[in-house]
DNA sequence: ACAAAAGTGTTAGGCATACACCCATGG
DNA sequence: CCATGGGTGTATGCCTAACACTTTTGT
């Protein structure tokens, strides 16, 4: 599509290595991505995920965890190495290959300062997110197709929720990410099956309606099992 | 471990991008792995795969299909994009951040060139790989791993056979690589029910034994849907 | 005739799916 | 008392896994 141009900085007349972040969480029933709003040209009023160049003395996976930190105001998040994009004319200003990552924070572990919305940092539901810069719009789409099968085989769920959680909860993310509503004594029952979850004994209270009963995780790292 | 030296070249200034192939192939009743040996201290004797730096006017993937060309001499072959090791010291010579991809050819594609063994560049049995360069023990066994996986819930497998095979040749295949034996009767029954394989009318005779039908893959790109 | 690989069915148990009502609470 | 979300069981069909013998050929 775009052709290269001659670059602007003397560090991009070799490949430089950036990390892009797709940092999603559910909130307000959707599945939702943290995007900026950039100021430099061709792309000005466009969004982007959090990204940056990965520095001489950092590993990548640190750089991804910088920038989550810098930039999209996280840290000890769910993150993991998503895909690399390399095309050539991926980037405008040079050439820039990056390692794309996912990051999954839950709703409630946002501070106020991503909740509010600025006007160049806000989180968009995923199903209308504006237009995006750079090919930012491809590693969208790759980080929630893969988010959506890994729900299918993992206990990658947790990250999106608080340690302590309804089981309606839980199956509102599954129904959320997946875009599909799921039946709700099915769901239960193979969520209780394969022991993903046990039952904490306390419940929570407050709404108009029987309390539930709180859950958490059993397994806190990752873990393959097949789940739906 | 390592600590990263001094870089011996002024490109390495910089971090710079390479790409590594884990070209696979399943010969002799095993999966094997085509490696080099190495000149250069600190590693000489020891093997690594094919790999290279990513040119500037080439797209990373590109540039691994250069790399599996010119060193691995196959063209044409399934290629696929692993994962991106990035850690600081995992190259003594710089900082190098590396693509990795993995690949695979049938047997009967090889030319002699790469059949021949000769000194410096040859197949191993992934069982007993010799000791490996830089980091590539991690990359081969994250790739020996993700192909288990991906023969699982795609129809990958045809990356290993000729266009036309029997189905024992295609269920030695996937016993190779998953390192255990499968019932003859319900891996067919499975096969021939989700329509992955198509029977030819042909058969291939010149053994002392019941001639077998020859079968080829229905979907020629790649699909997933579970098998096994 | 014999060695070698190809080909073929059935059963039992486990798992996924579909489906509707009562319960406990806050207001 | 009513609106809201929480919680629960069964029946059916499908898929999986276990298991052994006959067929066809080349030598």
């Amino acid at each position: 599509m775009k052709k290269p141009q001659a670059s602007k900085y003397k560090k991009y007349d070799y490949a430089v290595i950036a990390t892009d972040v797709a940092l999603f969480t559910v909130r307000n029933r959707g599945l939702q991505v943290l995007l900026i709003k950039m100021k430099k040209e061709p792309y000005t009023g466009k969004w982007a995920m959090p990204g940056g160049l990965v520095k001489a003395n950092e590993s990548v996976d640190n750089a991804a965890e910088r920038i989550l930190r810098e930039k999209g105001g996280v840290r000890n998040v769910y993150l993991e190495q998503l895909h690399t994009f390399g095309r050539v004319d991926r980037d405008p200003f040079g050439r820039v290959v990056s390692v794309a990552y996912t990051a999954l924070v839950p709703s409630t572990k946002l501070s106020l300062k991503t909740t509010e919305e600025y006007a160049d940092i806000t989180w968009f539901p995923v199903k209308d997110a504006p237009a995006l810069a750079y090919d930012h719009r491809e590693i969208l789409e790759t980080a929630v197709e893969r988010l959506r099968a890994k729900l299918g085989y993992t206990n990658i769920a947790q990250n999106l929720l608080p340690s302590e959680f309804t089981l309606s909860e839980l199956q509102s993310v599954y129904e959320v990410v997946l875009g599909k509503k799921l039946d709700k004594r099915n769901f239960r029952k193979k969520i209780l099956a394969i022991g993903l979850v046990k039952g904490t004994g306390k419940e929570r209270r407050g709404q108009a309606s029987r309390p539930a009963e709180l859950y958490s995780f059993r397994a806190k790292k990752m873990k393959t099992i097949e789940i739906l």
